[in-house]
DNA sequence: ATCGACTTTGTAATCGATTACATCTTTTGA
DNA sequence: TCAAAAGATGTAATCGATTACAAAGTCGAT
């Protein structure tokens, strides 16, 4: 049993720092914050004795007495998803540069957990907050807004105007995601849902519907099967699709993993992609370029999408907020590539097949 | 422009709490911190108090008095890498239970950033650390060491034996990998490598080496394709191997994601795998599981490697070290699948082609 | 030499909790 | 019944920085 003591070697206070340089602790911190005038003879003296000491600032104790501790809570449903990674590159490239640091909440799929990260907020660990998980109306759970902070929604949200939003057009895409299917003869369609009660699959869903619309189609052209934003949703769903007897066969999956997992599955029961189904991905990761035949898809501007949602969220937090910044719709890009194709029978009718 | 001062609305104190429950900002502590004796009657009239008034303790000021912040600071290379949102769920599982918290420190394949968390450290932002990043003899770099804070380094570590380690044995299943492959027939073997001056690509090499010494094979019956734990470097080592003249027949990538890279750039070139060439990935991501045909591969104890790593960080901010805790090393499991089989000379011989 | 304006530096209050110690109250036991 | 012990609560110091304000120093103009 080893009982070693931690730093057993005295810290180094700034009172250490100014007896050493022989100034008092006032002017070390104005020095060290280059703010406050200070002689060049002073700085000298003062940094020599920074860097002798090897003098860290607690920052603590700056932190209890500025109330701010340069920190930004970035709350991610769920960071194994490779969006979030991405978002996250994006975010972190923006608060760097303005000096600021992010914390992140890994709600690991269990909204429940958010609990935890209000605490955080209400602790006044942090500045602000970068919320990425959608709250359904009605939902009265402790709130992250209840943390009073400057906060950015970058996902859906439903009510809640007082909360700027930057978002991409999860909507627009989808309702594109069907038009595209429908352009290539698919009359019959299938949707892979993502989880019950999520804003961003709420989005697609509905964009889904309006395309179906755009098409003159109506209920009885698509079937849904609910999932959640995995690859098992995906397979499931093609499970269901393969045991049902008027298949559809152009399929929109809410997110690549469950249209990889549904690619996956139709092709080991012996089907044909894009030649007896089509489908189409929502979310463009990485992955999505590495299955047989690539899947159509589309891409998300993901490191946009967090640069642009810290940018809003340190104006926030500056008061420096503009009527343009309350909502900001980023616009998605269709990857047409391997999984889709024309119809069956629209091929038969011009004979390609 | 709005001007919205946020948290306009005086923040509660302990002492505004003290005041209304008529007691002392002590009594208040001992009531919240359940520490020390108070009736049941104070209790009851502070903690009501404390629901009127809406208190949230504020840590900053509890951390600077304390000294210590109850977060660990977990130092990731790379993010969108999933293997690493997996050993964090370990991790945050083994922290949440101890009341820690985690702040992770993304590198982003970037070395270099890893002086900004050397920052947080120094500043006492955090109560200790886990070291997900290798590194090579030699670099002189500040250094996390430099903190003086307990630290868990889980990832090979060459040298530093003060510093405990956790991490899964990458040399026995690289060994393992080449015996894997032996046992099939290939005498001709493939090395796609990680970044070069990584301390887990070296042990995997290493493994590499001595798999081949195990098989009486020498350093003319390998390829090593420099890459980095990517997809893309998977992509490049296979055009490198489709142009060479004597292919090796039997191929181990140091990481899935570049041994799918590799799989689908030969299959696309026309190749069958497993018949033209075996491939043996190492991680275990999940979407080893989703290739065609399904990956072999090393599957690492993520979540194990996450919460064994806390468990030895606990106990080494506790002061309660054990001799067995200073090196841990967990077993990988092989998942002997589809993308390896018999080498084809094997097979003719064997009458099986 | 004196005054005012400006620059530089120091003193001490402050941020909001925890906690050692002192004080007061209650209980225990002879 | 009273001293001693145990229990409950309060007072004030403390953590380590920042910063308002005061004080001291510098300089040029009169």
């Amino acid at each position: 049993m080893s009982r070693k003591r931690w730093r057993s070697v005295k810290e180094i206070r700034i009172a250490d720092v100014a007896r050493l340089a022989g100034v008092s602790t006032a002017t070390v911190s104005r020095v060290l914050a280059n703010r406050g005038a200070v002689t060049a003879k002073t700085y000298e003296v003062v940094m020599e004795a920074v860097h002798r000491s090897g003098y860290t600032p607690n920052s603590v104790a700056r932190n209890l007495r500025t109330r701010r501790t340069m920190t930004v809570l970035v709350v991610v449903p769920n960071l194994a998803n490779p969006v979030f990674a991405q978002i996250l590159r994006g975010i972190d490239d923006e608060l760097t540069q303005s000096g600021y640091g992010l914390v992140i909440g890994n709600l690991d799929n269990c909204l429940e957990r958010e609990a935890r990260y209000v605490d955080l907020a209400l602790s006044r660990q942090v500045d602000g907050i970068l919320l990425m998980t959608g709250r359904v109306p009605g939902d009265d759970k402790r709130h992250m807004g209840d943390a009073g902070l400057p906060m950015v929604a970058m996902c859906a949200t439903i009510g809640d105007s007082r909360i700027p939003n930057v978002v991409v057009q999860d909507r627009e895409a989808s309702r594109a995601a069907v038009q595209h299917l429908v352009e290539l003869g698919h009359r019959r369609l299938g949707y892979v849902a993502g989880p019950i009660g999520n804003v961003i699959e709420a989005e697609r869903f509905a964009g889904f519907l309006e395309g179906l619309e755009d098409a003159g189609l109506g209920k009885q052209n698509f079937v849904r099967w609910e999932g959640r934003f995995v690859f098992s949703a995906g397979v499931a769903a093609a499970e269901s699709f393969l045991r049902a007897k008027n298949r559809p066969t152009g399929i929109f999956a809410s997110c690549d993993e469950s249209a990889i997992g549904f690619l996956k599955t139709v092709q080991a029961a012996g089907l044909r992609v894009p030649d007896d189904v089509s489908i189409v991905g929502f979310d463009g990761i990485e992955f999505a370029d590495y299955t047989e035949p690539t899947l159509t898809t589309f891409q998300q501007p993901l490191h946009l999408l967090g640069q642009r949602g810290s940018a809003v969220l340190l104006k926030l937090m500056r008061g420096e907020m503009t009527s343009a910044d309350w909502s900001t719709r980023l616009p998605l890009t269709l990857l047409a590539r391997g999984t889709t194709g024309k119809a069956p029978h629209a091929r038969r009718r011009s004979g390609v097949a």
